[in-house]
DNA sequence: CTACCGATTATCT
DNA sequence: GATAATCGGTAGT
């Protein structure tokens, strides 16, 4: 599968919000020497500004902690939320703008899911990685992976292409005050709907 | 330096 | 539905 390029990240942040649903989010591991493949579909995103987003990190400009969202795009935001879990985002913005990053919120499992409920201490299924500190246990995610290029298809961690969203939703950001009025949440339609209609099979994971 | 609280989740009732 | 867990950014003393 290909990785997304450089230019995909160089547009608006809530266009590439809704264009990473149904790309596969994918994290190379290495088990005693051997290669290791986790993947999921990305199947529930949000999209976060910089100046005119006050839920955004990047809202009062940059400091260490977000310095990342107003670097290069396509590269990885993973910061710490409620000191336990981690969020990953990737870098998107237009030339227009200064900083922006999509968190990916929920993924749907394709690949590596035995790993998956190994690191979430979890056996079912659908509480894998439907959240975003969950995405982030799941695939072994943590700041050291913060401004890594997600668009190098030899990084540990990136993004490919995947299948084409049936139908896309969009809804309110969730766990906000500030800006919560902005319907920057995006979530594939139905993820069963696409994930059973054959399009599974245009993966060679 | 101290106090408050968050782009969350698990574990209760 | 309510709440604890737990770190670091941010604002205020």
């Amino acid at each position: 599968m290909e990785c997304t390029t450089r230019g995909f990240y160089e547009a608006e942040t809530t266009f590439v919000a809704r264009k990473l649903l149904g790309k596969v989010l994918v994290r190379r591991l290495d088990v005693s020497g051997r290669p290791k493949i986790l993947a999921g579909i990305i199947t529930e995103t949000e999209a976060y500004g910089s100046y005119e987003d006050p839920a955004s990190h990047a809202f009062r400009g940059p400091t260490k902690r977000n310095s990342t969202m107003f670097g290069t795009r396509g590269f990885c935001y993973v910061y710490l939320i409620y000191g336990i879990y981690h969020c990953v985002n990737v870098v998107a913005y237009s030339d227009e703008a200064i900083a922006g990053a999509v968190l990916i919120r929920s993924i749907f499992p394709v690949n590596g899911i035995a790993i998956m409920k190994v690191n979430r201490e979890a056996s079912k299924f659908t509480d894998l990685t439907n959240g975003p500190g969950k995405v982030c246990t799941a695939l072994g995610i943590n700041r050291s992976f913060n401004g890594m290029d997600m668009t190098f298809d030899r990084s540990s961690l990136r993004i490919e292409e995947g299948i084409s969203p049936v139908k896309i939703e969009a809804s309110k950001r969730v766990g906000i005050t500030a800006g919560s009025e902005l319907y920057h949440r995006y979530m594939l339609f139905d993820d069963l709907s696409c994930l059973h209609s054959g399009k599974l099979m245009r993966f060679s994971l």
